[in-house]
DNA sequence: GGGTGAAGCGGACTTGGGTCCGTTTAGTAC
DNA sequence: GTACTAAACGGACCCAAGTCCGCTTCACCC
């Protein structure tokens, strides 16, 4: 327990690793906007006030995380990591396990779902939160692959880039706001699915 | 040419009248905002100089337009008018006299080059941008027209939805950064709707 | 353990969106 | 023409996002 030689974990894909004290500051702040927006809000959450429940100075903030937006794609990912282990190795339907057509039925309408519950956190991502976050990727990779798995062919990057964009908050929002609920979306999204894999 | 009766204008669908005063600095706050979009960029323009432009104060623009996004909602409404034109009674294949088919392939088409053009204005417009705005529940309405007309059936509402949605800002913008071009874009597109249409 | 340089830090400062409220004006009734 | 009121006006003001730069700290290497 003296020198463990306890890495401080290079794994693979990490962008040439922080500084002890930035590494820190990161966590705080992410765990210090957490409990910001819990107590108060998505909307009512400022920098200033971040920054300042961190213990640490706006210019810190900004370094970590470039913007507002930039921190709520943060703290959405933080927010995401649970789900997207849920369909890589959870139980079925949702994870391995299930048939294609069952895992992608799941995947639907737990995508929705996930939307639906960090629609505050999404709003104020705005266009970084929705799309180029690692998030869309994972999501359109793994429709994809359930695709290819019920023989879909063509362009299924697109297909599924398709499939998923009536699912992204700005379109739920306004099917919402029409009176449309979410059953129904769910439903028209199967449907949907359906004619996208081809059911005759 | 003395007391001609020649009324305001009190169309259907107005929303109570403007004052004089009003409609003229709406006016003028619309074409001054449409030059400085043209002079310096969507992303320069701000809302201190369209006031300042034509000629009135600050709290003008905001009383009119309610916000940045609003002011670029507005904008947007007037480029597109001219597009929902060309669809309601332009030349085919875009407007009437074509077969469906002929009809939504050119929509689609057409509806993918006005994103991009209007790129600009629908990113900073936002939300309110891309959605609730008139805009959309034209172009919902019309692809659900189409779809009807293709024999479609179900919740074709949602199918219409679901069919534009990838054509989106947001969704293109992604697309393109990963080096996925127009053509790719449109061809893929043109599957879904294949797909949406049910052509076994 | 001391030196070195790059990375990180903090908070004053700038900028621009959005609000407020006292003043002005269009439209109407007499 | 005058009186009246609801609507519109304008610009000072407020607030929060984002920048800047001189100072501090970490990590690494002699």
């Amino acid at each position: 327990m003296t020198d463990l030689p306890l890495l401080p974990l290079p794994l693979a894909g990490e962008p040439a690793s922080e500084r002890s004290d930035a590494a820190r500051n990161r966590a705080a702040l992410l765990c210090s906007a957490q409990a910001l927006v819990a107590q108060c809000g998505v909307e009512d959450v400022t920098m200033d006030a971040v920054a300042a429940h961190a213990g640490v100075g706006k210019g810190t903030v900004f370094r970590r995380f470039g913007s507002r937006a930039g921190l709520m794609v943060a703290l959405l990912d933080q927010n995401e990591s649970h789900w997207q282990a849920q369909v890589i190795s959870g139980p079925p339907p949702l994870g391995p396990d299930a048939p294609p057509w069952d895992r992608l039925e799941a995947f639907g309408r737990s995508r929705l779902e996930t939307t639906i519950l960090h629609g505050d956190l999404l709003r104020a991502a705005g266009a970084a939160g929705s799309r180029s976050a690692p998030a869309v990727t994972f999501v359109v990779q793994h429709v994809q692959h359930l695709l290819r798995e019920l023989g879909v062919t063509g362009d299924v990057r697109l297909l599924a880039t398709a499939l998923m964009a009536p699912l992204e908050i700005g379109v739920l929002d306004e099917l919402r706001t029409k009176g449309i609920d979410t059953e129904r979306v769910i439903h028209g999204w199967l449907d949907l699915a359906r004619r996208i894999v081809g059911g005759c």
